[in-house]
RNA sequence: CGGGACGUGGCGCAGUCUGGUAGCGCACUCGGCUGGGGGCCGAGUGGUCGCCGGUUCAAAUCCGGCCGUCCCGACCA
């Protein structure tokens, strides 16, 4: 192998160089001047493109209604929920200064939008007849992060946060887990990634939050990522905000809120599940590209074939694949199934002398690497049924991983073990105190990630106290 | 925010110890031959050596300060 593609440092080498290698290589994104900033560039902002329209279109399906919120809170605004405040005052950015002048109050950079949110809801809701609000914001959120990487920890952040009032308890809990599933479905169905869904310990849990809960990853080094979160808020802003509507008894009461986000953050666990040594890998439905067609040419023949490839081109056009060509003359074609590899596209086309002669192409899967002669009637019927297996396939692949790295144990020597040499999470009892939290993370930097729906008695391998399922790892 | 490493064309690096005309590979531009796994030949473009100050006839190199990045730890989506 060249030189070139070895520069991609292994996966297994160094995860963290590999990572940083292969959003530099692949042009995902790139570094900006202000420390923990990034531009998107347009492949990677392609791949959230997909994302966004992928996850807009379950929002519009459940009743979801777009919105947008000012940048700028009042730091007043964030200081009415008092656990609020606490959680992310250590990572507010202010605006102090204004042109020439000094501000009478600082204003914040949005670090989250509950707060502005709800003092428009306490002016825009009245009645149960207002109720239930279902809106969701596409917008960006800043907070000062001290250690930063590309996607998964940055300064900016582009994301969806939706933010919903209820009548009630119960509706406001139903809401929650609805879009709960709608993350976990879409990081099945579209990223291929298996999250795990369950409930946050109260220490993990949303500043201001009754219940926070959470999607789950697990990379591809054995550490797990918080992908998504979905929390029932109780009414714990509605009275700090004042949100009161009049309920069909006539009595005023606070309303019930819920708040949910995904960010930029699920291009890193893409990048972190799916690639391999040689680069990315995309689930088809998320790849901006679906299949690259590679002309095979010679000086006495590029006519022909650049007109046969051009024919294909648009025959997989047409029937809706999103297919480029790669006419490039400078490159070679080994130079070309280098470069779409480290971009992930899910499939190659080879169409060259002997395939044209024998009326074929050659069909190349970016996710197992096996190569087809495909039949040139019938391929773009075929070229489906190959993404769709690709997709299938990588959340196989990627189920197959998490398995393979989630064990269970009651004992705590064994628990510090699998943290130390394997990673992946850990299944084991916890006593619900605060306090083996605490110890479990001083020895072994693992924390509890989720509670899940469903949980087991046992014993709780620290405290040897009566315990309940929790589910432990090292996470980013 | 603590411990360590590193800042030299777009990327990866050498040169720094021992001060004396800024180099290499890749990328990029032009020309030609090539083309089924990162091709070859030739000719070029591009750098106030992270920033500020000091020492010196002379600083990428020595000294001081600052900034930034990465890795390992404490906080977070």
């Amino acid at each position: 192998m060249t030189e070139a593609v070895e520069r991609l440092t292994k996966k297994s080498e160094d995860p963290s160089r590999w990572y940083l290698d292969l959003i530099r290589m692949a042009k995902l994104a790139d570094y900006g001047p202000v420390r923990g900033t990034f531009a998107i560039r347009p492949y990677g902002y392609a791949i959230w493109e997909r994302m966004q329209r992928d996850l807009d279109d379950r929002f519009k399906a459940t009743g979801h209604v777009n919105a947008y919120f000012p940048l700028f809170i009042p730091e007043s605004y964030l200081k009415k929920e008092a656990e609020h405040v606490e959680g992310f005052d250590p990572e507010v950015a202010w605006v102090t200064r204004a042109g020439r002048e000094d501000l009478e109050e600082r204003i914040a950079v949005r670090p989250t939008s509950e707060t502005i949110i709800c003092d428009f809801y306490s002016r825009w809701i009245h009645s149960y007849r207002d109720l239930p609000v279902l809106i969701n914001q596409w917008s960006n959120f800043v907070r000062w992060e001290k250690v930063t990487r590309p996607f998964l920890r940055t300064t900016e952040v582009l994301w969806q946060e939706g933010h919903t009032v209820h009548a009630t308890a119960e509706e406001a809990r139903e809401e929650t887990l609805r879009m709960l599933d709608v993350y976990k479905d879409c990081f099945y169905e579209t990223l291929a990634i298996p999250v795990l869904t369950g409930i946050k310990s109260p220490s993990e849990r949303f500043a201001g939050a009754v219940e926070t809960f959470t999607c789950e990853g697990l990379m591809g080094d054995g550490r797990a990522l918080q992908a998504a979160t979905s929390h029932d808020l109780g009414q714990n802003f509605a009275r700090a905000f004042d949100i009161t509507f009049l309920d069909e008894n006539q009595e005023r009461v606070y309303p019930y809120q819920t708040s949910w986000g995904f960010s930029t953050r699920a291009v890193g666990a893409v990048i972190l599940v799916h690639g391999d040594d040689r680069g990315l890998r995309l689930p088809p439905k998320i790849a901006p590209t679906e299949a690259v067609i590679v002309p095979i040419w010679r000086g006495k023949n590029k006519a022909e074939v650049r007109k046969e490839a051009d024919r294909l081109y648009s025959e997989l056009k047409d029937s809706g694949i999103r297919i480029e060509a790669d006419f490039d003359e400078e490159h070679s074609p080994g130079w070309k199934f280098n470069e779409q590899e480290i971009r992930g596209i899910p499939v190659r086309v080879e169409l060259g002398p002997r395939d044209i002669e024998k009326d074929q192409a050659v069909l190349v899967r970016r996710d197992t690497g096996e190569k087809e002669f495909a039949p040139r009637k019938g391929l773009p019927e075929r070229m489906r049924d190959l993404l769709e297996d690709i997709q299938k396939n990588m959340l196989r692949q990627a189920t197959d991983f998490r398995d393979a790295n989630t064990r269970s144990t009651e004992d705590y020597e064994e628990f510090k073990e699998i943290i130390a040499k394997k990673r992946g999470f850990v299944v084991a009892p916890w006593d619900g105190t605060e306090e083996t939290e605490q110890k479990i993370k001083e020895d072994t930097k693992a924390t509890i990630r989720l509670l899940p729906f469903e949980r087991e008695e046992g014993t709780d391998p620290v405290s040897g106290k009566p315990g309940k399922t929790a589910i432990f790892a090292r996470a980013y």
